[in-house]
RNA sequence: GCCCCCGUGGCGGAAAGGCAGACGCUACGGACUUAAAAUCCGUUGACCGCAAGGUCGUGCGGGUUCGAUUCCCGCCGGGGGCACCA
């Protein structure tokens, strides 16, 4: 309020030298009609070279466009206007990623249709974004819930359904290819009972693993040889234990599930089978991880995905069942445990075994008196929501089953145990457990009285008794590989593993693949139908768009049955006299932006995706700015999808954003909170009124846990001008007994520091937003939002203003006359193109709006500035602040706009100066400072630094044992 | 617990290993004004000093270097990511 009321008394009284409104809206008029910000197709580009500027697209909330959302459009809306003017053809487009929950969350909240808010949305959005002033082609719009789009997304699906991945060639294949090869070749049954494909000979073991049973294709039904094939589809469907949230009333990703709640709205979340589709991302886990290497990536985005990838390599050991007692339940002869470890190096220090609980095996090695215990401790593991599990800390629980297993190297019996710190899902479901080297192990172990035997000593120094030794040392007590160092031993025992039969080296990924289907309304329908017995079959390519049905009623059910079943006429589907029903799942939010990039390069193409010859000359895209928050889920399909498609022969580059970078949070405006810090007790409004300090309005406060004392405190929030800095804290002025604390916050509607920009951009016009974004600090960074820096950047336009156009109310200030500048004022000039030249590809918008206030800090009060300097420094400004830089442009007296015109050159030979200045230190310490000729040499300028006045007291008496010249820059004498 | 990033004035932030604090805000002083706003001109890291000038200073402690905000090692503090992944 304080900030609003005083710019319109600023305005009101003191009318600003020139009208944003009206020129801001002028130009934007301009923009919209003239189109000089089309993208030309490459028949028409000739030899201009391209660039691809590419923002993350919003999903348009009923909230509108936060402070956050131009922070990133406005800098690579900079590089575009940047690289048109350098002679690019630039390619800047915007669109909306419109399906999904948050979308639909708003039309329920509201109970209107979400076609109708998300129209309504966009609509908002597009008028917000066009009154930033971005120069987007708005010809290439997209928008991921028009059907004209969304047809393409579910061709794109329909190719990784028809697709399968060749593990020996690690890419996609057409299915087609697939039962080719697989008329001539065998099946395999692997140990766990799944059956899986050998489709091409030396593939076996890359896909099957073990082999136990084979029978020839042409042995099978035609049904089973159905499912074979669509088991191996890149788009297939599965029962599995899905994350199911009961309070949105549909399954949500891996990646969608946040400490076991809805990424969305934090609603709890329980593990369900059910029958879902899955994309096969699993597939290309390693080329995602190994073209990381390819990208012009910020390190942390990389490792993020690394992370999430998670490729851990290791070994598979088997471990037999200890002899009679397993064939006494009916366990064979030949079964065997596998486990997955990454340190075979420690095999003899496994003490016991663990498999999962849902491990298939248990069943069969069970002893009969266990039986209980183990049904016991299953419904226990299984009533726990993943929620529980995670509350429950690191407290171990387990049983032992009875049965015993030999290790391979040393004949060793050791227990079985069944634990839920064991998953079925990672590895093989079952773990060699090494309590003296893996603290989960060890735990374990503690608790339930199992030998824990050392095999690896450190370097250097002992290992300590009371936890595990976890890092890399010296095998002991380990007769094949004793005195190895840790990953020579791994190797040579894999090795004599492999030799024996008894394992082999594997490796193991985090990443599980992509659950893909939704149980709610707002999504694309997948393009399929489903037979009785639910045999998955695409509809043909001339059926798309399957379009979205109208529904009156398009809420969750509640339950994992869609609310596109309630379309029933939509749902039956004849063809050939049989009889179909549609698939009523939908596809989840992150579908529609998956290719978004691609749909911008062709946006009317109605007879492909997008034009291959279109498509080589754009992609990829040179610049990809957006939020963090996406490094994991939005980038990485993405650049599956890509890989897909790229194996297909659809795309031509193997990764789609060649260059990704983030743009800092902007937080909300520091906060100030008092607490009593003596003891970190909390401290009441009520106090502070009573030390006649007003406490703002009932505005939050924050709570937290006092460090010294690990009380929780209550603090309450003050006014900036109540506090003082003492020390290395804040304190209250007029009590400095009572600490505050300054934070800035997440901008969030419960905090109330939320930023609109329609306000800023009302108060202060969108050139001045833009340029207060972009001089907040480094484009990459945190930073909080200070409305009363805003003023600068007012104050930096209006002198722009009056120094190049004049005042109205006043005489124009300096008359622009057509001479070259002075000569310190063209360095000056040509000094400021090199560094915004510079600075604008490299992102460091904050330095290159410091040198442009610098430049017009010196043309203000001159009597008169050249026409070329008036005229550089405007096309300079134009990326920041394009609206004043048109409007100033046309009053230079130019007839078309400066959007194309050419970037100013600097010259290398207007930089150099007749003389410079250097600092001179004497022992480091700066003394003095000296001017000498440019092209002077070393002895002369030894010769002025020894003399220089404010140096030879430091020199008195003393013997110089060392001179340094660093070129150009300073003169150091060590004396001594 | 593991991984990544960050600590510079009252605030946002500048500094290819070379003058720490560019530029903006705030605050203070001055000019203009009947007055205020706006504008323009100064001062504004801390300490000592009338001044000239000096000392200290980039979270803390070491190291490398003629020279470290910058590079290396070890702490402390803040933020983010992953989290029973074998």
């Amino acid at each position: 309020m304080g900030e609003l009321t005083f710019a319109m008394r600023f305005r009101k009284i003191n009318p600003m030298p020139y009208n944003f409104t009206a020129t801001e809206k002028k130009w934007q008029h301009y923009w919209l009609d003239a189109k000089p910000f089309a993208a030309l197709d490459p028949s028409q580009a000739g030899d201009m070279p391209k660039a691809y500027v590419l923002d993350m697209f919003p999903y348009p909330s009923g909230a509108g466009l936060h402070v956050g959302h131009p922070e990133g459009y406005t800098a690579t809306d900079i590089v575009s206007r940047f690289l048109r003017m350098k002679g690019y053809n630039v390619l800047h487009p915007m669109g909306w990623d419109a399906f999904g929950l948050p979308a639909e969350q708003y039309a329920i909240e509201r109970n209107i249709h979400p076609a109708i808010t998300t129209q309504k949305n966009i609509d908002n959005f597009r008028r917000q974004i066009q009154m930033i002033g971005l120069s987007y082609d708005w010809d290439r719009e997209v928008n991921t819930t028009d059907p004209r789009y969304y047809k393409w997304t579910q061709w794109i699906f329909l190719q990784l359904f028809n697709s399968y991945f060749d593990p020996i060639e690690k890419k996609a294949k057409p299915i087609s290819h697939l039962v080719n090869e697989l008329l001539n070749e065998t099946y395999v049954v692997a140990p766990d009972g799944s059956v899986k494909l050998n489709p091409i000979g030396e593939g076996m073991k890359a896909i099957a693993g073990e082999v136990r049973v084979e029978r020839a294709w042409s042995e099978l039904s035609p049904q089973e040889q159905r499912e074979i094939v669509d088991g191996q589809r890149l788009a297939y469907m599965d029962e599995i234990p899905v994350n199911w949230c009961p309070a949105l009333g549909t399954v949500l990703s891996n990646e969608e599930i946040i400490d076991g709640k809805s990424e969305r709205g934090g609603f709890p979340v329980e593990r369900r089978p059910l029958r879902q589709w899955l994309l096969r991302i699993t597939a290309y886990a390693d080329r995602l991880l190994e073209d990381l290497e390819t990208l012009d990536w910020p390190g942390f985005s990389k490792e993020l995905q690394k992370n999430w990838i998670g490729r851990s390599v290791g070994a598979e050991v088997d471990f037999e069942i200890a002899g009679a007692r397993g064939e006494e339940r009916g366990a064979s002869k030949d079964d065997v445990i596998t486990v997955f470890t990454t340190r075979p190096d420690t095999l003899y220090g496994a003490t016991y075994m663990v498999l999962a609980p849902e491990h298939p095996l248990v069943d069969r090695l069970v002893a009969s008196d266990r039986k209980n215990d183990i049904a016991n401790y299953r419904a226990q593991v299984s009533s726990k929501s993943d929620r529980d599990r995670l509350a429950e800390t690191r407290d171990k629980t387990g049983v032992f089953i009875g049965a015993y297993a030999i290790n391979p190297v040393n004949d060793d019996k050791i227990p079985i145990y069944i634990a839920d710190y064991v998953l079925m899902s990672y590895g093989t479901g079952a773990i060699m457990a090494v309590p003296a080297h893996d603290q989960r192990d060890f735990d374990f172990a503690k608790k339930f009285n199992i030998p824990i035997r050392p095999v690896v000593k450190p370097l250097v120094g002992e290992a300590p008794a009371d936890k595990p030794f976890e890092g890399e040392g010296i095998a002991i007590n380990s007769p094949i590989i004793d005195g190895m160092p840790t990953a020579q031993a791994k190797e040579h025992i894999t090795e004599t593993l492999a030799r024996e039969g008894n394992g082999i080296k594997s490796v193991n990924y985090k990443l599980r693949d992509w659950l893909f289907s939704r149980q709610r309304y707002w999504g694309e329908p997948f393009p399929i139908v489903l037979d009785e017995q639910t045999n998955a079959y695409a509809v043909d390519d001339s059926e798309l768009p399957v379009q979205l049905p109208e529904l009156a009623d398009y809420k969750p059910t509640g339950t994992p049955q869609p609310p596109l079943s309630k379309a029933v006429e939509w749902g039956r589907y004849e063809k050939d006299g049989k009889t179909f029903t549609r698939e009523t799942n939908t596809m989840p939010q992150w579908a529609g932006s998956c290719w978004y990039y691609l749909r911008y390069i062709d946006p009317q193409n109605e007879e492909r995706f997008v034009d291959p010859v279109k498509e080589k000359y754009w992609m990829s895209a040179d610049l990809y700015i957006g939020g963090v928050e996406h490094a994991v889920l939005h980038l990485l399909y993405s650049r599956f999808w890509h890989k897909v498609l790229y194996d297909l022969g659809h795309v031509s580059t193997p990764e789609p954003f060649q260059r990704l970078v983030h743009q800092g949070l902007i937080l909300g405006q520091m906060e100030f909170h008092a607490f009593s810090s003596a003891d970190g007790s909390p401290i009441s409004a009520d106090e502070l009124t009573d030390i006649k300090e007003e406490v703002i309005g009932a505005g939050p406060t924050m709570t937290g846990v006092h460090k010294q004392s690990r009380q929780k405190y209550v603090a309450q929030r003050v006014d900036e001008e109540m506090v003082q800095k003492a020390g290395p804290k804040f304190v209250l002025k007029s009590n400095p007994s009572i600490t505050v604390d300054a934070r800035a916050f997440k901008m969030s509607k419960s905090r109330g520091n939320v930023v609109n920009p329609d306000d800023i951009v009302r108060d202060y016009g969108a050139d001045c937003f833009r340029l207060y974004e972009m001089y907040l600090g480094p484009l990459e960074a945190s930073k909080p939002w200070n409305t009363r820096d805003i003023v600068g950047m007012s104050r930096f336009l209006n002198s722009v203003w009056r120094n190049l156009v004049g005042d109205e109310e006043r005489n124009r200030v300096a008359k622009i006359v057509n001479e070259p500048p002075s000569e310190p004022l063209d360095r000056m000039m040509h000094y400021t193109i090199r560094k915004i030249t510079e600075d604008i590809p490299n992102l460091r918008f904050n330095t290159a709006i410091a040198e442009l206030i610098k430049l017009n800090n010196e043309l203000t009060g001159l009597e008169s500035i050249s026409q070329e300097l008036a005229e550089n420094f405007v096309l300079m400004l134009a990326p920041f602040a394009p609206h004043i830089a048109e409007e100033i442009w046309q009053r230079l007296g130019h007839e078309r706009s400066l959007a194309r015109h050419a970037w100013p050159q600097f010259d290398e030979k207007k930089l150099v100066e007749s003389s410079i200045e250097l600092p001179v230190q004497v022992n480091g310490k700066l003394r003095d400072k000296i001017t000498v000729p440019a092209d002077a040499d070393e002895a002369t300028i030894f010769a002025a630094a020894e003399n220089a006045e404010r140096v030879k007291p430091w020199l008195q008496g003393k013997t110089i044992r060392k001179r340094i010249y660093a070129s150009r820059k300073l003169v150091n004498f060590v004396v001594g």
